[in-house]
Order: C-alpha cells, then sequence, then structure tokens
DNA sequence: TGCGATT
C-alpha cells in the first residue's frame, strides 16, 4: 500500500518526540469539539506489534488526546495499516494527516472494475479513472502464485458523486487498446463472506464427507478412473505441481493459486450459490463457488463456478457430476480452461 | 459448446 498524501517523516517509532513541553490546545479547551476536521488524525504506517497503550503514549506526549483507537482487520486481528522501511532509513516511518471527516458525500465511493486487460497497470488503471476525480486509493488483484493480474480491481473515490460519473463514463467502454469492454460498479464490502466460510467449514468435517444423495453414485468410481475421466489421459500429480516453480503460469486445466476451478455449464437461469454448495459439498472441502449473472436480468447466465481445495476431491466431483441431471437440466462439469486467449 | 473473480 501507497501513502497517497505524505505531510513527510513527522514521527519515528524508536526517536519520535519524547518532550511534553508542547503547548497544543486540546479539542476540550478550544471547543472545538463538533467539527473534528483539524482535530482527528489518520496514522498510517504502525508497527504492527504497538499496543493501544504505545500508541496513546507516543501521540499524548504531545498533546491531549480525546481519544483514539487502532483499527485492525475484523478477521486476522492485524492492524490495518503495513509498515513500511525505507531502504535508507531501515526505520519505521509513520504517516500523520488529517482524518477525512466521515460524511455522505464521501461514502459509498469505492468502485469494483472487471474486465481489465490483463497487461494493465495499478498506474494506467488510475491514468483511466482519474479524468472523473480525485483517486483515493486503487488496487489489482493479482493471481497469488503467477503475479498475473486476475483483470479486477478497486477504485476508491474522493467522492460518492465522482465514483458514480466515472460509472457512467466508463462501464461498458473499451480502455484504449483493449478488446474487451470493462465493467465498473460500485464495490461491496469487504466483510460477508464470512457466511460463505461458514459453509466452507460445514463441509470440510469429515461426517459430512460423501453424504447425501449422491453418495451411492459416488462409491461406484475409483480414483484412478475418475482422474482419467476427469483430464482424458493420464493424470497430473498434485504434488508434482506444487512441488516444481517450474511449473508456475503453466496451462494446467482448474489450478489456480487457491485450489482447482471447476466449471458447471447448465444452470437455470434461477440457479443460486445454495444449489453448487450442495451439490459440490459432499465431494469434499469446497473453498468457493460462483454463479454468473446477467448484469440486468440478475438471472443466472447458465454456468457457475467452484474452487476445491483438493485435486482428488474435484476430479470426484467432476466425473460424478458431468452428465448429472439436475431438474430437466443435464449439467456439464470440467476443470476450468483458460478462455481468455481464443484464437 | 456456454469459462468469473469483491481488496
Amino acid at each position: 500500500m501507497e501513502p497517497q498524501v505524505s505531510n513527510g517523516p513527522t514521527s519515528n517509532t524508536t526517536n519520535g518526540p519524547s518532550s511534553n513541553s508542547r503547548n497544543c490546545p486540546s479539542p476540550m479547551q478550544t471547543g472545538a469539539a463538533t467539527d473534528d476536521s483539524k482535530t482527528n488524525l489518520i496514522v498510517n504506517y504502525l508497527p504492527q506489534n504497538m499496543t493501544q497503550e504505545e500508541f496513546r503514549s507516543l501521540f499524548g506526549s504531545i498533546g491531549e488526546i480525546e481519544s483514539c483507537k487502532l483499527v485492525r482487520d475484523k478477521i486476522t486481528g492485524k492492524l490495518l495499516s503495513v509498515a513500511c522501511f525505507p531502504a535508507h532509513q531501515g526505520q519505521l516511518t509513520l504517516k500523520v494527516s488529517y482524518a477525512r471527516p466521515s460524511s455522505a458525500s464521501i461514502r459509498d465511493a469505492n468502485l469494483y472494475v472487471s474486465g481489465l486487460p490483463k497487461t494493465m497497470t495499478q498506474k494506467e488503471l488510475e491514468q483511466l479513472f482519474s479524468q472523473y476525480g480525485r483517486i483515493i486509493t486503487s488496487r489489482i488483484l493479482v493471481d497469488q502464485v503467477t503475479g498475473v493480474s486476475r483483470g479486477v480491481g478497486f477504485i476508491r473515490f474522493d467522492k460518492r458523486i465522482e465514483a458514480e460519473e466515472a460509472i457512467k463514463g466508463l462501464n461498458g467502454q473499451k480502455p484504449s487498446g483493449a478488446t474487451e469492454p470493462i465493467t465498473v460498479k460500485f464495490a461491496n464490502n469487504p466483510s460477508q463472506k464470512t457466511s460463505q466460510a461458514l459453509l466452507s467449514q460445514l463441509y470440510q468435517s469429515p461426517n459430512r464427507r460423501y453424504p447425501g444423495p449422491l453418495h451411492h453414485q459416488a462409491q461406484r468410481f475409483r480414483l484412478d478412473n475418475l482422474l482419467n475421466m476427469a483430464y482424458g489421459v493420464k493424470r497430473f500429480s498434485p504434488i508434482t505441481i506444487d512441488g516444481m516453480t517450474s511449473l508456475v503460469g503453466m496451462n494446467i486445466p482448474g489450478h489456480t493459486g487457491t485450489g482447482w476451478c471447476i466449471f458447471v455449464y447448465n444452470l437455470s437461469p434461477d440457479s443460486d450459490e445454495s444449489v453448487l454448495w450442495q451439490l459440490f459439498g459432499p465431494f469434499g472441502a469446497v473453498n468457493n463457488v460462483k454463479v454468473i449473472r446477467d448484469f440486468n436480468t440478475n438471472k443466472c447466465k447458465g454456468f457457475g463456478f467452484v474452487t476445491m481445495t483438493n485435486y482428488d476431491e474435484a476430479a470426484m466431483a467432476i466425473a460424478s457430476l458431468n452428465g448429472y441431471r439436475l431438474g430437466d437440466r443435464v449439467l456439464q462439469v470440467s476443470f476450468k480452461t483458460n478462455k481468455t486467449h481464443k484464437s
């Protein structure tokens, strides 16, 4: 994460200000408690091991503190800002700036962008969006293993209205040099994937493995045969794949940084994620499921994806569910392929 | 016969 605004090196964790002689008026003394635009600070690049007490002590040496809080990630518990160590300094440099006052005008100004050319850099992404306003943060998501862009990213504008204008101007447009249009929409809140994680946990418990309506069908298959059916030829050994960095970037069907990705075709228009959990959960650890929907109608476009942790379980699921009749439809299930470079 | 992506 890059600092967007720098006030210069203002403090240092090892030799920061220690004097108590500064005479800074506190909000209470000035009666400015209702306007925190100049009394509320945001501090980035705090060390991960800093305690609330140390944080208070560091800034309490400068003036009276009305309140202070360390902001941690809800899931990991880590401090949200990432420490940076400038090479020439070898020490931690804090970034201290005025906190942006929370108000309706800057709320929900975060955009999710998909369909980006894989070659587009973060800088180019910012250049594209900067015509619509001041960008606070930007990010392009990359594959965990290869580092290659996943073609999706985020842009946070200073103001909600700037984000709205960017959607109007860029959604469905082709960036110069791009062959496909991009999708620009408001981003989801980065929480609430916890429900999915809970579902995943449920299906990963041993006594939930291979139960349900497909139990007998799944048992009829021997693993060797399943693997051959899934790939048509000899199996890839997941041990070999994980152990050989030279294979990174190779086009192994379905293999991603986080597991084995499965393409599911011929879902009905009213399908939702729960049907994929129910179909694939019985075969083992499911990381993630996704039903692809039409932007306008919100109906399923007929296909979806399932990512499973273990190769053997993914292959078993494919062998069992490919050709499976769901209502009046016959599912087609296979490892996902790269459909990006269609020649 | 159709292959996304939510920090």
